[in-house]
DNA sequence: CTATTAGTCAATTTATTACTTGATTATGCG
DNA sequence: CGCATAATCAAGTAATAAATTGACTAATAG
């Protein structure tokens, strides 16, 4: 059926390539292991707790990232840390992400049906929630990891791991709003903060948003542990 | 292995959706089929001409690229024209094709060997090429069938067909430089008609933009018929 | 040297995907 | 109506991919 032009066998090499980066992504896990990397570096072992996986199985998912040149990999010691290749992929991965959420309706009902079953489907004026982190008027809460922070964060955004925030809430002032917020949309972490801060008397609320959005819509980001 | 708990069942989901779109970009055929979709929309049956593909194993892509969303179809008679479902949907193409040429160097090496084989690896400083396309100082020739060059065109372009121009030599100026393009930097059908028209004794040299890269670049497309 | 840990490799089973072939449906035409 | 054509469907085979398991390698600590 196929010809076997020159020019035919151009094209389906060209196609080809195109195709091992859509391979690359074609699966779940996978697509998982590269927005946690879009976070900043991790070894297997981290990754293979964070998406909870068999370390050999996110081991092999890896080569195959690397396999597309995705990701990066380099041996310290024991420990092999994987990292995105460029960040035009993490620009890739959040395109491939906005046209996921636009085109299948599925995501936002998964979505919907996730946080009204935890009572946190409010409206949320996503513009002012913004202004009230930016001005500072707001206690701003980064329950990520504290690598992750320190990677970058909201400026003067607070650390406190989720789990260790439930020992930590001296912490926080009880006469401000608490904004929380974790690795973006998609991560649970912020919204476990909200419940559990909640329960305590706080009031807070969720920013959708994570490090890379804000990134996005052109706000500083900051890097380091917290001054002063 | 894997726990269930319903925050890991919600990203399970949410990754799965991102999937169906990786999934849907994962085959070399299925990404020639939203390039050429990207240049208008097409009956199956062109498809899979333009492809060099089985008629039913087209169709049966082309259904893969519709449940991911990426494609719309609506029939009209005997004929079922394919569509892409959003311009959003070719950017994403266009973000993976940048993407796949900046990671992955095989792709620059295959045009390069294929060029090469062929003689026209000559440098083309794009710039003052692309200057002289909008000076309307030559003659410029779109080569692709005539629906594509209604669909879109550079503006000033002629429209000869790559299967016609052997017959249609006559209506080209000798005594002006000719620069022909077609689909893109993938499409081969500007480098036949370039060795064609020097083999007649023309000066002409090849656009590796199509109209998609010309309107990336913030220049205006025309559409329709030549006036006059 | 031995034990431990991070990571990879290799082999296997299972599931998914690609493509072909031939039948089937739907539309339009004489 | 009968026939041709575009497209899809359904069944089958071959090829790929995912996850698990257990073995293996390399670095490090005692």
């Amino acid at each position: 059926m196929r010809d076997t032009t020159p020019a035919r066998r151009f094209t389906d090499t060209i196609y080809e390539q195109f195709a091992r980066i859509g391979k690359a992504i074609a699966s779940p896990r996978r697509l998982e292991l590269l927005d946690l990397l879009s976070q900043g570096p991790r070894t297997v072992d981290a990754l293979a707790r964070l998406a909870a996986q068999s370390l050999a199985n996110t081991s092999q998912h890896l080569q195959v990232l690397r396999a597309a040149r995705l990701v990066d990999a380099d041996k310290e010691g024991l420990y092999v840390t994987y990292r995105l290749a460029d960040s035009e992929v993490a620009r890739f991965f959040q395109t491939l992400r906005q046209l996921a959420e636009s085109r299948l309706a599925e995501i936002e009902q998964t979505k919907r049906a996730f946080l009204e079953r935890r009572g946190l489907m409010e409206p949320v004026d996503r513009e002012a929630l913004l202004e009230r982190v930016r001005s500072g008027k707001v206690t701003v809460l980064d329950v990520r990891p504290v690598e992750e922070y320190r990677a970058g964060h909201i400026p003067r955004a607070v650390s406190i791991p989720l789990t260790d925030l439930k020992h930590r809430l001296a912490e926080i002032p009880r006469n401000r709003e608490v904004v929380a917020y974790c690795r973006g949309p998609y991560c649970v972490m912020a919204i476990d903060a909200v419940e559990l801060l909640r329960a305590r008397g706080f009031k807070a609320v969720r920013l959708e948003d994570g490090v890379q959005e804000w990134r996005a819509r052109g706000f500083e980001v900051a890097v380091g542990d917290r001054a002063a």
